[in-house]
Parts: C-alpha cells; sequence; structure tokens
DNA sequence: TTTTAGCACTGAACAATAATGAGTGCCAGT
DNA sequence: ACTGGCACTCATTATTGTTCAGTGCTAAAA
C-alpha cells in the first residue's frame, strides 16, 4: 500500500478519487470498477485495487460487498479541499447576476436574495438566505404613514435593513398627529434599542410619557406595540427560494425521508441555526451539518455597510460543489468589490 | 333495490353512507361489512346488500372485488351537502380565533391570515389566502420615507389593502426632496390606476413631468420602477400556512404523488386559480378542482371595506369535513358581523 | 317482503424461493 | 507493477404459495 492518509494519496489515486466523487455526481450510481478502465488506461484489477486502498482510509464505501463505490462523506470533504476546482460560470450564468448586482440603488439584503433566487434555479438546490436574527437588530426608526379613510401604516425598520409595514384602522378618537408626535418621542428616545427590548421599554418609558399628553393613550400605545410585536414574531429573517427543487432529487425517493427533511424546513429554529459568522465559504457534509445527515449546506457569511448575514445552499450530499462554489465565491467577489469603491 | 338516485336513498341507507364516509375519514381504511354490524344491529350480509346498492348508484367504490367499501367523489359530495352537520367548535378553538377578531384595529388581511393560521394547525391541513391579483388592485398611494445615510423607503400601497416596501440607496446627487416630490406628483396623477399599467404610465406621463424640473430624472424615475415593478412581480398575494401538514397525512404515501403536490404547490398560477367569487362556502372534491386530483379544496370569498380575496383550505378529499366547515363558517359569521356595524 | 346464515370465491399482502447479474477480492502468471 | 481468471456476494427481480378480509349469491328463516 502505498497511501496512508490524507495527503499520502499517490497522484494516480486522487485522479481516481475526483472520477469516482463526480461520476456519482453525475450518476447516482455506485461506480464499478470496469466503468474505469478507459478512462485510465488500467485493468479493472488494478483499479479495483487502488479503489481498495481508497475504501481502507476511508474516502469510499460499498453498500454492499459487491457493489460499486460511492464516495464517503470524507472522500467528498476531501474532494472539495483538494480535488475540486470551482467550474467556471458560463457567459448567461454570469450575465443574470452581474445585472442584480448592477443595480447599486437596491439594498443588499434584496440584492442577494435576487442572486439567491436565480442560485437555487440554476443549480436545483435549495437556497437560504438569513438576516441577522432579530435580536441583534436595533431599532433605526419607526414611522407612520397616514392613509385615507383613518388608515395608517406604520413603518418599522432596523439597522440592518428589515423593514416591516403593518396597517391599521384607527378609531375616531385617536388623530393622526397623536401617533406621529408618538412616533417622534419613541424615535428619540428608542433608536439603536434592540428589537426585542422594544416592547418593554415602550411599556416603562412611553406610555408614562404619553399618558400625560395624549387621551385614548393606551389605545395608541396598543398600536405601536402591535406593530413591534408582529415585528419579534416574524423576527426570523428567512428567506428561502427553491425550498422544493431538493426533494425532486433523485436520492430522496423514500417517503419517510422526504416527509423528514420537509419537516426540517418547516422548523424556523433549525433554519436559523444555519447562521455563521465565519470567513470564507464552508462546507458541512451530511453528519457534520446540524440541519440534516443527509443534506450538504454550502454557507458563508456577507457584511456590507451594517447589513449582513448568511447565505447558504442546501443539496444533496452528490451535489455539484464546483458550480455551487463558483457561485458563491462571484457573490463574495462581488461583494468585497462594493466594498472597496 | 328500493334507492335510485339522488335523494331516493332511503334513511337506512343515508345513514349507512354517512357511518361509511365518517369511519373512512378516521381510519383510512375500506369499511367492511361486518364491522358495521354493531352498530345498525344488522348481519353483514344486509349490509352488504345495502352496499352494493350505494356502489350502483356511484357513492360508493371498491379498490377490489374483495375489499371494503370507500366513498367516492360522489359519495363525498353528497355526504357533504346532506348528511353531515358542521361540528361545533369547542371553546379552546373558538377562543383563539375570538381573540384574534377582537383587534379592531387590525386590517382585515392581517386578520384573516392570523386566524387561517391558527385554523391549519387546528385541522392539520394546508390553509391559504389569495387576496386580490395585482391586476385588480389600484395605486392608492405611493411613499417616500426617508432614513439617514441616503436611505429612503419607498411605500407602495393599493386600495385592496396590499402595502410593500422597498428601501433604496439613492446617490448623492439625487435629493430626497425631489423623491418626496415625485412621489406628490404620482399621487397627484396615477392614483386609481390598476397597479400593472403604473408601470407604463410613469413612464409616458411622469417621466416627461420630471424630467423638466429634476437633474438626475432618470435616476429618480429608476427608483420608482424598481418599486413599482418589484410590486408587480410579486403580484401574487398568497398565503400560506401549514404548507407541509397535508403532505404528512398519511395517504400521501408515495414518492411520486408527494413529490407532484409538492410542486402544485409551487406553481403560483395554479394556486391563484383557487381564487372565488362565490358567495359561501364552496366544496371542490378530487377531480372537481383544478388544483390536483387527490385533494379536497373548501374555499371562501371575502370582502369587507373595499378589501377582498378568497380563504381556502386544502386537505385530502378524506377531509374532516364537518371541522372545516364549522371553522369557515366562524370566520364568515365575523367578517357579517362587522359588516352590519 | 326482508333478513340472515352459509358457502364459494377474489385479490391484496406477505413470505419464501429461485434466477440473474453487476461487481468484488484474491491469486497466480506475465 | 499490472492483468486475467475464478469463486463468491448480495441487490434485484420474478415466481410461487399462503393467508385473510371481504365480497356476491342463494336458499332458508322471519
Amino acid at each position: 500500500m502505498s497511501a496512508s492518509g490524507g495527503d499520502f494519496m499517490d497522484e494516480r489515486q486522487k485522479e481516481l478519487l475526483k472520477e469516482i466523487v463526480e461520476t456519482y455526481i453525475k450518476t447516482i450510481k455506485p461506480v464499478g470498477s470496469k466503468g474505469l478502465c478507459d478512462k485510465f488506461k488500467l485493468s479493472s484489477a488494478t483499479i479495483r485495487n487502488e479503489m481498495a486502498i481508497l475504501e481502507h482510509y476511508g474516502y469510499l464505501e460499498k453498500n454492499h460487498v459487491s457493489s460499486g463505490r460511492i464516495p464517503s462523506e470524507k472522500g467528498y470533504k476531501y474532494y472539495v479541499e483538494n480535488l475540486m476546482k470551482p467550474k467556471e460560470l458560463n457567459g448567461e450564468e454570469m450575465l443574470k447576476l452581474q445585472t442584480i448586482f448592477h443595480n447599486q440603488e437596491l439594498q443588499i439584503s434584496d440584492t442577494i436574495q435576487e442572486c439567491m433566487q436565480i442560485i437555487s434555479e440554476m443549480t436545483n438546490y435549495t437556497s437560504v438566505v438569513l438576516g441577522k436574527s432579530s435580536r441583534e437588530n436595533a431599532l433605526r426608526q419607526v414611522s407612520i404613514v397616514p392613509l385615507e379613510n383613518n388608515q395608517v401604516i406604520a413603518l418599522v425598520c432596523t439597522d440592518k435593513g428589515i423593514v416591516e409595514n403593518k396597517t391599521f384602522k384607527i378609531p375616531e378618537t385617536i388623530l393622526i398627529d397623536e401617533l406621529v408626535k408618538t412616533s417622534e418621542i419613541i424615535n428619540k428616545m428608542l433608536i439603536g434599542t434592540p428589537i426585542d427590548e422594544v416592547s418593554e421599554r415602550l411599556e416603562f418609558e412611553i406610555k408614562p410619557i404619553i399618558s400625560k399628553r395624549i387621551k385614548q393613550y393606551e389605545a395608541v400605545y396598543e398600536i405601536f406595540y402591535d406593530a413591534f410585536s408582529d415585528f419579534t414574531k416574524n423576527s426570523t429573517n428567512i428567506f428561502f427560494s427553491g425550498k422544493s427543487n431538493m426533494l425532486m432529487q433523485p436520492e430522496y425517493d423514500d417517503v419517510e425521508e422526504i416527509k423528514r427533511i420537509i419537516g426540517k424546513f418547516e422548523d424556523e429554529s433549525l433554519i436559523q441555526s444555519i447562521e455563521s459568522n465565519d470567513e470564507g465559504i464552508n462546507v458541512y457534509i451530511g453528519d457534520e451539518n446540524k440541519f440534516d445527515p443527509n443534506v450538504t449546506v454550502v454557507k458563508t457569511h456577507y457584511s456590507l455597510n451594517g447589513e449582513e448575514g448568511t447565505i447558504a445552499i442546501v443539496g444533496p450530499k452528490r451535489m455539484e460543489y464546483d458550480k455551487v462554489f463558483a457561485l458563491l465565491e462571484y457573490i463574495n467577489n462581488e461583494l468585497d468589490k462594493r466594498k472597496n469603491e
């Protein structure tokens, strides 16, 4: 045996592993020795010997003693870290993403959402964008926008760029002016307060103040309370795209498994756990991720002008890593460009 | 044979059909004659004869010659129209819904969304709320809300109560005041315009006007254009709750079927086709609905103070119709109450 | 006329068995 | 160091038999 572990694989073994991973990604069928003869100009027996070595070190697996090989999680990992080259984006893909980034007026989070939507279409995987969770959002501004017919829109926005609106029908007894005044007071006193503390301060700091100036202060308080509480409830700032894409992948051919994964997608706290603060692009294959042992999560953190969050691609372990990496790298680069502008 | 079709069924046959439908709804197992003996104080042979009659007229079906009976779509339909009594809501359910309706300040569509969310939890089916599609929404108001750092929020709201916001970073060269002025012009000229015609009128009516007053009019135009186009894109004002609930129903135990239904849920135009303008609560069982031959859609239209839309419950054909009806009727009643206030 | 007991029959569901074939490990020979 | 050959393994598929819930029908009882 000429390979021990890790980087002691010889060139041929690396080539072989690479070929097996890529073939399996394409076909989802265990890769047998015969099919590789042509490519390597070797007999199947020789290939089998090499495969046995790769299996011995944990890079390959067999479903049963006489089946072809499939990459193990360790095998995928080695492939991603050492063998894979990010695929070049083709012109069309490039163009689509560029037009989105070109629009400088958009908020970063909107730009990213649009990108991820495109990416989920291009890859057939599921993409996720996680804004900073609400506990880390601080109040930036609250506004009252009057409509006709005693209706108003209450706008709440945070320093991380999240905006929520809610429309209220206000009773005749409340003057819009009172709402506006109250919003101004809130803006003076509570800006910078973490969103999930706003409710409390609203009650103990704002309510006493307006109670002296406004007759129907309870009703006014209720409105702002509602506006904020809705915000806290929707705290999970999660954007999905192509949720069903990955379920359509042929490896998910078992009802229980599909149902399990659907369930996970509905579990917001689990989705939230995808959040990442690490630099660069990180891959979590199978058991490595908290989400589900049968999927791969590729994620990266973004941050620009105060807006920040995590973007992630969720797909089968048999993922086209080269393509996904290329796409995420592209986004990272674009964001870097903007940073240095 | 004593029953011909429709209402010529005798009492016992009606009772029998009712029992079979309700048993099947509970158990999902074909209902055999033996199990019904006790209930009806008859021998299995007699029951079998009656079942044969019901089958002959199309109310029951067999999976194969020697299986128990399951209700046909016609059988469900007859059950819903003639045999079923809406179940009384229990106190807890009542209470939950009442607290939502109690909040008079909320917009109708918000109230309804919250209700349907609760309902999907209570029934384990999927609930859908469809606002009037954007073509039927007319512009009500556009507002510019300034933030610090050269950012603004553009708010677009329609007469049917939909509000969308989008945040922009505006170049130094544009003055916020110019944006506000433009929004005022739009409000003067375009209010009442159907949303999907706004873009056009924006270009041909507004653009020429601001081009005379504003230097960077192109950029200003772009911002409003973006704000509206986003609106048109999200035109489909669809709110889902418990999307996965119904997939968890045990009858969906086939991968292909699950994938098919997931696909349908993603097809916005199909979802849109659920829209209804009919009075009262309508049931579309299996082939009767455009959505999917293996589900039932129960829907009703709501309209109050100009806001209108459709609410629907999507579940298996084997649905707890009595419960679903009770819930939707409750909502309808609450809305009626408000109408007469 | 209505109901029932009895009996032959059906077809799904399950288990056991056999045949097929892709793929393996290993060994002896080049 | 590589290859041809061979025995072996096990998923997959097809085949057969067994069981059993449930049916339709008929002749007798109510």
